[in-house]
DNA sequence: TTATAATCCTAGTATTCCGATAGGATTCAA
DNA sequence: TTGAATCCTATCGGAATACTAGGATTATAA
């Protein structure tokens, strides 16, 4: 399951950059549009700043822009970032990787292939989408 | 993430799978084989009986055996018995769809199209692969 | 017939994670 | 200097996950 988080996410970042030349958006102005909690949304915010996303503006008419152009913004970088690992197993991770704890020998786990080409799948729609193609639809 | 339950019976599968013709495969030697806990174990069996994957004999010499072909065991039927729905939000699942919360309209909802992309890369890799796949490599 | 070996079944528990909230500190424009 | 906005840390309830307990049931075989 996908989590709110990133959920939120993904919809925050859809909305900034559909506003993208005007002013700084407001968290208030987002949460309100995508029926988000503020408070939930403000840390969201703060995440995808702090990963270089979105730049922000503080104090009276300040808010949230993009740092990066929307076509240039992969939705593999924002998934990773959100949500986490692409692989739904450690050991099978690119970026997360990690020894399953229950497997002595990774060549001889019969789960691996079938997660090595779930992960694989995932990947190529995660790397040809971009910011851009959520806003086009 | 994978769960716990769903990647010990996909193991617990593939081994009652390799032995396959022979007696009955007891709960005892799939958990000293694989390092899962026996109990957690039984409850996963049970499951997978139910949902008739395996049969099963009691009493003395008895245990769990196949009740289909492993090239006739699609990865996708047993992914939705252990780890629910293969889409990443109900929205756009064909077996338990659901609708959002927080989405007034999905045709206006910008994170929906990725996830139909993502749910059907799944389904392709998980309809492609069968049980006979995980145990052939 | 009786001991033993196995599954069956329900309930409970410990831990972790998720979604959300609280409460202020900081910064900036007007 | 005041109000509007982000920044930041801490916390909390509930749900889900991973696992455990304890026996009931059934079948084999001595």
């Amino acid at each position: 399951m996908l989590s709110k988080k990133t959920k939120y996410g993904l919809k925050a970042l859809a909305y900034v950059a559909k506003h993208k030349g005007e002013d700084p958006v407001q968290i208030g102005a987002i949460a309100k549009s995508e029926n988000i909690s503020q408070k939930f949304l403000e840390s969201i915010m703060l995440t995808l700043r702090k990963a270089g996303f979105l730049g922000s503006k503080k104090g009276k008419g300040g808010g949230y822009y993009l740092r990066r152009q929307p076509e240039e913004i992969k939705m593999v970088e924002v998934m990773r970032i959100l949500e986490g690992p692409v692989s739904m197993v450690p050991c099978v991770s690119l970026n997360f990787y990690e020894k399953c704890d229950d497997c002595p020998d990774e060549t001889a786990c019969s789960v691996h292939g079938l997660m090595v080409q779930l992960r694989d799948s995932n990947l190529a729609v995660l790397n040809k989408n971009t910011l851009a193609d959520l806003i086009a639809e």
